[in-house]
RNA sequence: GGGGAGAUACCAAAGUGGCCAACUGGGGCAGACUGUAAAUCUGCUGGCUGAUGCCUUCGUAGGUUCGAAUCCUGCUCUCCCCA
């Protein structure tokens, strides 16, 4: 567990860092492909570590409690050995679905109430079993429980929501100091700050946040439907309290343009369902701006997906072919789309790294933006 | 040769006197998607128009009626059964 800063930009606060976990060593600023249900979706595992080379996928507590269960995955070995993925996995403790799926949920002071989303069977989280479920899930980074507050939420909702995350967290961080591994090696425990778009709560809470001492931070509740100058200000008011020295990760965000920006304020992880899903609807994301490959402009087009990209769904295949198969709703569209997507935001994140390393990151950053959000 | 059924928009298929430019599904076109209840969801889909509105449409030619995709007659075509 070591998080080391190997160079700084000078004129944002853009950093390249190396973290340490127990299944290897990630190079940041890193984006963490999304996969829920023990699955990157349309992705196999040979894919992920192969040509697109992750480090680092993201699960999920609450849905591998629902399906298959704790238990299945305690007995396969842990989720590592359970889908066969050797790297790390950063799992979230499913305070994400508190707010997602609100209307099956009752929050009190010890915990949330659920209903399954499957079947409607009644469930309940504690900071504490959330820590025990995560143990057992044995990915290398687990998250607090916390309450990642909705866009627009009053003041007053949004601080006792956040007093109730702090109050959550700090049962957490007991809970996990007094427990241990149960695959026989390390996990690191990271706290969430929240505070929805009020500055002065996402001050307290980031300070609150720091005060835990954990190995690495992160920063919840943005990207929630709120206006994008809201989600820089809280990132920037949050990276300036965080301690520079642990690396920070920037929960659900975002877009290619979302990344760079919060790169410049001091983000080292990040991770989103954009590349996965919305490819796998037909949205990809190319070195030239944005394409909808559904558009009828696409249907004879027999260029590569991106000229630019390198993945083998960018030498192999064109835009026809691919517009043919989401068009179709064939299984293989939606993979060579994610596989796409990923591929691309995956050398986005290498750019990055090159560009802070080399001191021209916030320059290139500026031309990099326009291009990105454009619509082709 | 005899008997029966049917022809509706790109396709399939409802509608059987006014609430019909016409249900619904598919297809097509466009949009959305940010710690994944999502291989999902939304809108549009005769023409002109910002909307109201106007114009042309339910095989075809006539007719009945204030009013017809719907009722009547001729014609054309398709399908099924029997010989």
């Amino acid at each position: 567990m070591d998080f080391r800063i190997l160079s700084k930009d000078p004129e944002t606060k853009a950093r390249t860092g190396l973290l340490e976990l127990a299944h290897g060593k990630v190079e940041t600023p890193v984006f963490i492909p999304v996969g829920t249900a023990a699955t990157v979706k349309g992705v196999h595992q040979r894919e992920l570590a192969g040509d697109l080379n992750v480090s680092l996928i993201l699960g999920n507590t609450y849905h591998l409690y629902l399906r298959p269960g704790i238990d299945t995955i305690r007995m396969a070995g842990g989720l590592h050995r359970f889908m066969n993925w050797e790297r790390s996995i950063l799992t979230d403790s499913g305070g994400y679905q508190v707010f997602s799926l609100a209307a099956q949920r009752k929050l009190t002071e010890d915990g949330a109430t659920f209903q399954s989303h499957i079947d409607g069977s009644r469930h309940f989280f504690t900071p504490e079993n959330i820590i025990d479920y995560q143990r057992a899930i044995g990915a290398d980074i687990i998250m607090a429980f916390d309450e990642c507050a909705p866009y627009p939420c009053e003041p007053d909702y949004a601080k006792k929501s956040m007093e109730l995350t702090h109050r959550w967290l700090d049962r957490g961080v007991k809970h996990f100091n007094e427990t241990d591994p149960v695959y026989g090696f390390q996990q690191m425990l990271f706290p969430i700050v929240q505070g929805s778009i009020y500055p002065d709560l996402r001050k307290m809470s980031a300070e609150k946040i720091a005060s835990a001492g954990m190995g690495g931070n992160a920063i919840g509740g943005l990207s929630v439907g709120e206006p994008e100058e809201d989600m820089y200000t809280m990132v920037e008011l949050s990276t300036s309290i965080l301690p520079e020295t642990k690396p920070r990760y920037l929960m659900g965000v975002g877009t290619p343009v979302n990344i760079l920006e919060s790169v410049a304020l001091g983000i080292d992880l990040f991770d989103c369902v954009i590349p996965t899903r919305n490819g796998r609807n037909g949205m990809l994301f190319t070195s030239e701006g944005i394409i909808n490959i559904k558009n009828e402009k696409w249907k004879d087009d027999f260029t590569p997906v991106d000229p630019a990209g390198n993945s083998f769904a960018d030498t192999q295949y064109s835009r026809a072919y691919l517009r043919h198969l989401i068009i179709s709703k064939e299984i293989l569209g939606a993979q060579i789309a994610t596989i796409h997507n990923l591929g691309f935001y995956f050398w986005l994140m290498s750019e990055i790294r090159e560009q802070i390393s080399n001191g021209g990151f916030r320059l290139w950053k500026e031309q990099m933006k326009k291009k990105l959000s454009k619509r082709l």
